[in-house]
RNA sequence: GGCGCUGUAGCCAAGCGGUCUAAGGCGAAGGUCUGCAAAACCUUUAUUCGUCGGUUCGAAUCCGACCGGCGCCUCCA
């Protein structure tokens, strides 16, 4: 039984999805603006995660996360660099796509713009209008927060608290501080749209609510985003959905904390940020996956270089197993020795992780104690049998590349280099090998370095020499 | 001021009333293997969970106070 940690209620709760076979999520997607930061990343790839297990657990998912291709900072870049905002949404859109793919996180089922969606959003704020929870100012319209009684259910603010210590900067043409902006009149040289208030573009919270009704329908099983999204983002997102179309807009929420730097929240506005491009530079996927996982996705999650450096170095072992079960499958016996090891308890520990909230932190140790205990098994067994190692396979494709996508499992297998080059260092190694049993080690060691220095080491063993090409 | 998150080994971090003398990763220390090395693998590594009280047969886990860190209330994942 899955449960989930639900913002709304402030509770774990038992997942229930609407349809039995079929999961309907929402994530609220990057402003196209500039390349997104390793923290965007943070809850792109935990959603991710959730969206892959779902899918283990064998639901149909419809994913789908926004991009906002209209808005102040996509217009404010495009005065300074001198071209169209459809131009600079255009190129980070395609960014995005390109460093999503590189953090190996799976193509969401749609991708709606903004722009591409403004009969559904005028369709919505008109609704809103005609049910009086807008109001029309000159052509600026405005949500009127007073009029939805529950307005705060999901932040916990109470619109009086809100207003005593609010720092919002007071316009004169709201009624409420706290109403905000539909539909924005066009200013000078910006992008506009016709609409019954005039030319004009939407303002940020409708977009999600017509796009995530128009994708999922008027209730939907999961929304999710950051922390900072909880208020005023997603408030206003219940407000104009369940306010126009009288029923519950989402089931479950769920919330991810926030990617520090020196316990500091990172951000576009404080400078503190890495892009995610950059980071991927120095750390592969896998390894920026492992080190969110070891966390929950809820807490806080202090970034630095060792963080990311001592997940890359437990991957090491993850890999090293796969790559032994990889190279033992080619020779071992079918109907050979099965050792005691229960790879049906290692599953089931793993789906109870996952199914507390998708406990990843909890998930991952699973895979490591699997390591751990197949690596044991391993040196105490002789003559295991294929069924046994390709029952190892399995588990891992299913859990650590499957869901968490913490191993590679391909790139294991495609060697960079080809035939001609290893059978090449083969032969150096059988040239080495013969020197070692002459007892000519200033040879041996002379093939050692030589092989170093060109990025292959040599691993000996008991029975024979190994060896590993080192990406530079 | 309001709302929320958080404090567990040298570092990161699960656990949220008994199976906790507390997972897992990094680091460190031993060991196996080896001509040597490297790698790999194995083993060990918190009687203790910010502090002080309380509830309970029993608390890292619940309650209270206090101390410390962070966030939201303005665009932000």
């Amino acid at each position: 039984m899955l449960s989930i940690y639900n913002t709304l209620s402030r509770k774990k709760e038992e997942f229930k999805p609407i349809d039995p076979n079929e999961v309907k999520i929402y994530v609220c997607g990057p402003t196209v603006y500039d390349y997104f930061h390793i923290g965007n990343a943070r809850s792109f790839i935990m959603s991710d995660i959730i969206r892959r297990y779902l899918e283990y657990k064998n639901y149909n998912v419809k994913f789908v996360m926004n991009l906002t291709d209209v808005d102040d900072k996509i217009i404010k870049k495009s005065i300074e660099e001198k071209r169209s905002s459809n131009k600079v949404a255009e190129d980070y859109i395609t960014a995005f796509m390109e460093d999503i793919a590189k953090l190996k996180i799976k193509k969401a089922s749609v991708y709606p713009k903004a722009t591409e969606h403004m009969t559904d959003i005028v369709d919505l704020i008109k609704a809103l209008e005609s049910k009086g929870y807008a109001y029309n100012i000159e052509g600026n319209v405005f949500y009127d927060v007073a009029k939805f009684k529950d307005y705060g259910k999901l932040s916990g603010k109470k619109t009086d608290d809100l207003e005593v210590g609010a720092r919002i900067e007071i316009n004169e043409e709201k009624k409420n501080p706290l109403d905000f902006s539909l539909w924005k009149k066009a200013k000078e040289g910006e992008p506009y749209w016709d609409s019954p208030w005039g030319n004009g573009r939407p303002g940020w919270h409708i977009e999600c609510s017509a796009m995530s009704c128009k994708h999922l329908g008027e209730t939907f099983d999961i929304h999710a985003g950051g922390n900072d999204l909880i208020f005023p983002h997603h408030e206003n997102e219940i407000a104009q959905s369940e306010a126009a179309h009288d029923k519950k807009f989402v089931n479950y929420w769920i919330h991810f904390g926030f990617l520090n730097i020196n316990n500091e929240k990172m951000s576009k506005s404080l400078g503190n940020f890495f892009t995610a491009r950059e980071i991927l530079k120095l750390y592969p996927a896998e390894a920026i996956r492992l080190a969110f996982a070891q966390t929950h996705y809820g807490g806080p999650l202090n970034f630095s270089d060792d963080l990311l450096a001592s997940a890359q170095k437990g991957l090491e072992k993850l890999n090293n197993l796969t790559e032994k079960i990889l190279e033992e499958l080619k020779h071992a016996p079918a109907g050979g020795v099965l050792p005691d090891l229960e790879i049906s308890e290692f599953k089931q520990n793993f789906e109870s992780a996952m199914d507390d909230d998708f406990n990843t932190p909890q998930a991952s140790a699973v895979i490591f104690d699997f390591v751990r205990e197949v690596n044991k098994a391993i040196s105490e067994n002789q003559n295991l049998g294929a069924e046994f190692y390709s029952g190892l396979l399995e588990f891992l494709r299913k859990t650590a590349e499957g869901v968490l996508g913490i191993l590679d499992i391909k790139s294991i297998t495609d060697k960079e280099h080809g035939a001609l080059e290893s059978d090449l260092i083969e032969l150096l190694i059988k040239l080495r090998t013969d020197a070692k049993q002459n007892k000519n080690y200033a040879l041996s060691d002379k093939i050692r370095d030589e092989l170093k220095a060109l990025g292959v080491i040599l691993q000996d063993s008991k029975e024979k020499t190994t060896y590993k090409i080192s990406k530079n």
